[in-house]
DNA sequence: TGGTGAATGTTATGACATAACATGTTATTG
DNA sequence: CAATAACATGTTATGTCATAACATTCACCA
């Protein structure tokens, strides 16, 4: 599914690392504001590591939000489906696979000769700390 | 949830008719085009007419496509959560909702406190008409 | 050493979405 | 019948996300 990493470029690790520090998701475009310092000049520079990082499971895209998340788990290199919890308010994502849930959407291609190939879950809400502000 | 719907204005069902008569998901810039001749010019009558259609549950955000589609159910309007299978060959999408798949969901949210308010489930492939061909 | 493939740099363009403001349309209601 | 309010619409401009196309550089190995 996900090409194993040899080791990163330093396109590759800058947009890495940029990502992992950030506090929630980023869009590549804001990703390229923060690295205009380390030389990056145009989108393409920050959508081609992003491609590859996104191959090599170490980072994830949010559709909902045309943005981008490092990995929580990025050593778990072989997690099967997973559901992301974005809070609204922080901008916090909560990463997480649930069996059950896979079991059943998987159950229901089978049953209607569906060949998944990519599986988005995506919860948009508030998360715990901002609901206790 | 959702607004009930009173009766839809001219651009508002000019849309939806658009959306149902399509065999797939549209862009708004598609529609667009699609009502040029009925007096259509600028993609905000497109997005205005898609905002309240989408509140009346009338029609369907895909956010992996950032394109819309015509409810498969428009009467049973309360439906909750809802999968979409949507076939990357054909463009065909198939609408269908899980009580196992939300009550786990759901219940993940409760367990992390987290106000689930808008959720997206959906599952990218070849349907079984573009896999029988 | 030179040839191959991958990564990078750069410019331009395409695709999706909204801000801001003016105008029109349709009830209420005094 | 105004006056008004609420909503829908039209129009221009702009903002945001993503890729096409082409030139150049780099790393590796025959
Ligand atoms: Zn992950
Ligand atoms: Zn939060
Ligand atoms: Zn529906
Ligand atoms: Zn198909």
């Amino acid at each position: 599914m996900t090409t194993a990493s040899p080791e990163l470029t330093r396109n590759q690790s800058l947009v890495l690392e940029t990502l992992a520090k950030a506090e929630g998701p980023l869009s590549a475009y804001t990703i390229l504001d923060k690295l205009r310092d380390d030389g990056f000049r145009a989108p393409l520079q920050v959508y081609r590591a992003l491609d590859k990082l996104l191959g090599f499971g170490l980072i994830h895209r949010l559709e909902s939000l045309n943005a981008f998340v490092a990995c929580a788990h990025p050593h778990c290199h072989a997690h099967g489906l997973i559901a992301f919890a974005i809070c609204e308010k922080c901008g916090q994502v909560d990463e997480f696979s649930d069996e059950v849930v896979q079991k059943r959407l998987a159950g229901w291609a089978e049953d209607h000769r569906f060949k998944a190939e990519k599986t988005t879950i995506e919860i948009r809400g508030r998360c715990a700390n901002c609901l206790a502000a």
